[in-house]
DNA sequence: ACCTGAACACCGTTCAAGT
DNA sequence: ACCTGAACACCGTTCAAGT
């Protein structure tokens, strides 16, 4: 928003500058089409002045992941184990639809980065509690985070897919393209499956699922 | 393997051999580094010679998703309802971590499309026998089909992490990284956590709780 | 119909250089 | 230390043209 044309001042740039511009052209352009010298071009600088921050779009990537991260409080959690699971896993699920670059910065590179370690303690302290065993409570943690993102992933492209015309035409003509004769109770159910596409209904379903098939591995309490 | 010189006879290209051609650059290159005009060399054509088959990119990535998903079934599935939905669910992970490029595909891009009809009536028939409403059902199979997209893309990631020392120094780092007094859990749980970033355990582990969640759905019968 | 080369508007990143 | 321009080796895609 000003002129490009004289050189940049000294200092103009900083991480988190650099960072929270990065996600603001995230937001509007979508991830894929985010580019280091269209970031440095909003910055007003060169596309090397970026360098002295990062050390490549990798590194910069990695800071807006963490930077999401710890905007956000996932651990508040209280209750007993399966509400504060519930909680853990809503509240993961919130910000990645909020932010769905950061859905997609996850679906392509590994480690979640020690800012979900609050996030992992709740969850995991909740079933220690709960009786489960050390190898237990770290394979249901597990399940729970595969089972959030791989809702959010696929909830998150269905809505950008509803967004445009074109997306919704493609969606109805992969409906009527299947067979009748052949599957049946896919054709009957074609309303109902389009309908779990998202939604905090289809999530709570899930999620409510998951966590009942984890009840049997508490130790059994004096309760019953 | 040839010459590249010489003008490309008419016909050497069919979309068979450019899908075919482009998953074996995919496997061996990595979905991201794909390109179009890699593949045209790797067939010994220049990079508008594709443009007679596939209208741009995303057609072709798409091409090759259709690909690969007709190449198994999914859907021959027999036995209770249970049974079935871990028989779909096991393969369909053993597809996607037999080819990561395929999940990248997924995670990037939605619908399946039409190929995986079969799979998807296997499930839905078993649940609608078993007494789910219509609701339901549809409901379960896509938490079913979000699990295991979810935890295999996580598990291709953390493999391909672990392929490489200096993932492997990442990882190390990231553990150490965190606080034993702010995450006293965590740090207890280290080494089961690590232990499930893969493999069929893990993945058995939670099929199996998200399973035993839906039995509550099922229309209680005679037995019992 | 099927393949071509040249060109356009992009990329990330290296390198040597300014201040 | 912090920002620069020029250059390299790439992209996907359009366009007009050959056969």
């Amino acid at each position: 928003m000003s002129d490009k044309r004289t050189r940049a001042p000294r200092n103009t740039l900083n991480p988190e500058l650099i960072v929270t511009t990065a996600l603001g052209l995230m937001k509007t352009e979508g991830v894929e089409a985010f580019s280091l010298r269209a970031l440095a071009k909003e910055l007003g600088v060169g596309p090397m002045a970026l360098y002295t921050y990062f050390r490549n779009k990798d590194e910069l990537i990695d800071a807006v992941r963490d930077h999401l991260f710890s905007t956000r409080k996932l651990s508040s959690a209280q209750g007993p184990w399966q509400q504060q699971l519930r909680s853990v896993a809503t509240g993961l699920r919130e910000l990645l639809l909020e932010h769905p670059c950061l859905l997609r910065i996850l679906a392509s590179r590994p480690l979640k980065g020690p800012e979900t370690a609050a996030a992992t303690e709740t969850v995991v302290r909740a079933l220690r509690e709960a009786g489960f065993s050390k190898e237990n409570a770290a394979r249901a943690h597990t399940s729970l985070f595969t089972f959030v993102l791989g809702a959010a992933l696929w909830e998150s492209q269905m809505n950008a897919e509803k967004q445009d015309p074109e997306g919704r035409r493609r969606l109805r003509a992969t409906m009527a393209a299947v067979s009748e004769v052949d599957y049946p109770t896919v054709v009957d159910l074609a309303g109902e499956l389009a309908a779990t596409s998202g939604g905090d209904a289809q999530f709570e379903f899930g999620l409510t699922a998951l966590i009942m098939g984890l009840e049997p591995f508490t130790t059994p309490r004096r309760s019953s």
